[in-house]
RNA sequence: GCCCCCUUCGUCUAUCGGCUAGGACAUCAGGUUCUCAUCCUGGAAAGAGGGGUUCGACUCCCCUAGGGGGUGCCA
């Protein structure tokens, strides 16, 4: 029997990290072994389940590469279908109807009371207890609407799921589960449990810590395929001690006995790496694209320059897409920003004005404006001067790119040309004395 | 309270009885007297505690401690 799996969130506006690590693991298991992948929106809650909050999570998944391959079920449709599993099994003695308070009568199912429960969870081995220690649970409220348990376990029968990968927070509904899988006469389902996603005080990861919404990954500029990476070695590793993995790797690799059963920290540190190593190592072209539309969508053009070389300097200093028109502005307009802190600690310094008309004057003068010959003009400068290097490059830095960081000066004042580095010593230094605004 | 689960460097993890306990992130030092980044080299850094089984235990068993989850009308 061939293997189906279901990722059943509900939809509440935000796809929450470790609600979407649970989609990757079901995703790469049914790839991995060839089966279905299938998605229940569990929209029962009609406050919450708006047609908005349904899109977020059909573009978060479609973000993140994650296909599913029947059109997905919608749990609110099945209503009917939950209530009449409890008629009957009301109609044969495994459930009972009580009434509490004033309210009318709810639908409570009948858990065994003596012998022992157990199942083999994938991940977490098997795991038992005593019938004792369970207790009978409600399946449709006083108000007539159905409760998660049974709409979840009716749901996955009529899917056919044969296995249920979740959160471990599921862990003890799993015995209330396997009972309403028997007493529908259904097949049980192989179980497996993944570890929370823990903050650094080892509670439940929230908002509270930081973005915790695939959304907000999306908004801060990371990658889908990094982001997907990272979660997935939240509690899995290949064993070989490969980290960075294509997709067809992590889905040729994936099995679910090499999931970890305790809780993973955040860190989003190793996120942050992670995501420079992806921009790194995509295809120029890819690079290029994402570039260039970022510029564009700054109103910056990239005409008349050396794109190449500047994205030479710029994909392997690239964190994040989003601080892409910031970090090289200056490349592609002379209407360049002038970093506060760099202007205070470089450019407003006794002699500073003397010193880049010096450098402006000697560029001009060079017939050949390389790597060399501008390195040479400053480091005779700074000889001259008794200074050294250092005390020359900075102030010439922050004056023809505004920033204290970036490419190494010469590379950037080969990229930018003679005219143009000479045309910002001069108007620098001018502005300076005259005390202007940069 | 009761029930279930978890416990290797700061963090993510490898190890499925032989370990000088490996890798990655982060961190420190050097290569790099122009920054940042990349890249390379090197360093520091771990088996919660106590019993037991065994020739041998991080690995198996028990206890304790700590953490997490659950505990009849949330999902």
């Amino acid at each position: 029997m061939s293997v189906r799996v279901r990722f059943a969130p509900s939809p509440t506006g935000n796809v929450h990290i470790g609600n979407i690590r649970a989609a990757i693991f079901n995703w790469l298991f049914a790839r991995h072994e060839g089966g279905a992948f299938l998605l229940r929106v569990e929209d029962t809650d009609r406050e919450r389940s708006t047609p908005e909050a349904i899109q977020t999570l059909l573009s978060c998944m479609a973000w993140l590469g994650l296909d599913y391959d029947e059109p997905e079920v919608y749990q609110s449709r099945n209503t009917a279908r939950h209530l009449a599993v409890a008629e009957d099994l009301l109609a044969r003695g495994l459930a009972y109807r009580e009434a509490k308070g004033g309210g009318g009568e709810c639908v409570i199912f009948r858990m065994p009371t003596e012998g022992r429960l157990e199942f083999a969870d994938l991940v977490k081995g098997v795991i038992r207890k005593k019938a004792e220690d369970t207790q009978d649970f409600v399946i449709v409220r006083s108000d007539g609407t159905p409760v998660f348990h049974l709409a979840n376990v009716v749901d996955d029968v009529d899917m056919a799921i044969t296995h249920v990968i979740r959160g471990d927070d599921h862990v003890e509904n799993t015995f209330k589960h396997i009972e309403l899988f028997k007493a529908m006469g259904a097949p049980i389902p192989h179980y497996a449990h993944l570890p929370m996603i823990v903050n650094n005080q080892g509670k439940p990861y929230s908002k509270r810590d930081g973005a915790a919404f695939v959304g907000e990954f999306r908004e801060q500029g990371y990658l889908p395929d990094a982001l997907f990476n990272f979660l997935l070695l939240l509690g899995w590793a290949t064993g070989d001690d490969r980290e960075v993995l294509t997709r067809e790797e992590m889905i040729r690799l994936f099995t679910l006995d090499r999931c970890k059963s305790s809780a993973a920290r955040f860190d989003i540190k190793k996120l942050i790496w992670m995501n420079g190593e992806y921009i790194r190592r995509q295809p120029r072209e890819v690079y290029a694209a994402e570039f260039v539309s970022r510029l564009n969508a700054a109103g910056l053009s990239a005409d008349g320059v050396d794109l190449d070389g500047i994205m030479d300097q710029m994909q392997v200093r690239t964190k994040f897409y989003s601080e892409i028109p910031a970090s090289c502005a200056y490349f592609f307009t002379d209407a360049y920003a002038f970093d506060p802190k760099g202007v205070e600690k470089r450019l407003k310094a006794d002699g500073v004005p003397e010193l880049l008309e010096d450098a402006a004057e000697r560029y001009a003068a060079l017939d050949v404006f390389d790597l060399q010959t501008t390195h040479d003009v400053l480091a005779a400068m700074g000889e001259a001067r008794g200074t050294g290097l250092g005390a020359m490059v900075h102030p010439v830095r922050v004056a023809v790119s505004g920033l204290t960081e970036g490419p190494g000066l010469f590379e950037m004042l080969a990229l930018l040309g003679r005219d143009r580095v000479c045309a910002r010593l001069r108007a620098v230094a001018r502005a300076l004395r005259d005390g202007l605004p940069l």
